[in-house]
DNA sequence: GTTATCTGACCATCCTTGCG
DNA sequence: CGCAAGGATGGTCAGATAAC
């Protein structure tokens, strides 16, 4: 499920690391390639915590400017994608417990996303665009914890450790969360299918007369 | 065989609800 | 209003399973 696209741009000039050193050392113009390169990640890891695009982009550009600044303090004990997606994580939980003092409320008009499709025919509904649809309103069902778990592990692909570093929790709280988010997910397109499913599998009357035919003519022809 | 991951059981805490 | 009961949620631990 990992979805890792390369980030086009500035040539590849070797590993992050590498480059870190080299804008440390005074090409800063290389902090470009990096920031092409992780852009998806920090962008999906933002995004899992405030769940608002805008805020999401707005986060990845303090991130930036602050990893940028504090670029020597980067020791490499970790890879540069876990030290600058823990960044905006950092960055996007002091910005959603920001919005939380000042709009306690806001979440209430996220009521009613669960809404079900009435498309009758089930093989339009199984459409990939609908499950994409489907799977996104079920993970923005998910509480918030678990939200952010599931997007850096089973969406971005992040390992156990990076997720549990970026988040600032145990690894066992992620294995947990995530088990459970899957679970919830399971739950929510459950019932967000289930009225169509009776439909699935139809055995339509054209196709039930013919095999009734069918057996009957081979019971009256021995 | 080792490591990583998943999953269920158990427990603690918090929240809601009903009752006096 | 205060309190207890029950449910929901989340963390920890341990065993099972898959991948290497």
């Amino acid at each position: 499920m990992a979805v890792n696209p390369p980030q086009s741009g500035v040539g590849e000039p070797g590993s992050d690391e590498e480059i870190v050193r080299r804008v440390c050392a005074g090409e800063e113009a290389l902090f470009e390639v990096l920031m092409r390169r992780h852009n998806q990640r920090v962008y999906r890891a933002a995004r899992a915590i405030l769940r608002n695009d805008v805020e999401a982009e707005d986060v990845m550009q303090d991130a930036y400017v602050r990893a940028y600044e504090h670029l020597r303090n980067f020791e490499g004990r970790s890879r540069f994608s876990t030290w600058l997606t823990r960044i905006a994580v950092y960055e996007a939980l002091a910005r959603r417990r920001r919005s939380q003092r000042l709009e306690p409320l806001a979440a209430l008009q996220e009521e009613g996303l669960m809404a079900t499709s009435s498309s009758s025919n089930p093989e339009q509904q199984l459409s990939d665009v609908e499950i994409r649809a489907l799977l996104e309103k079920a993970v923005e069902t998910l509480s918030d914890d678990f939200h952010a778990v599931f997007v850096l592990r089973a969406i971005e692909g992040m390992s156990g450790a990076e997720t549990a570093e970026c988040l600032g929790v145990s690894e066992d709280v992620v294995k947990t969360r995530l088990s459970r988010a899957r679970r919830r997910l399971r739950e929510a397109l459950l019932e967000s299918i289930e009225p169509s499913l009776p439909a699935v599998y139809e055995f339509h009357l054209s196709r039930c007369d013919r095999v009734v035919a069918a057996v009957l003519r081979r019971i009256e022809t021995p």
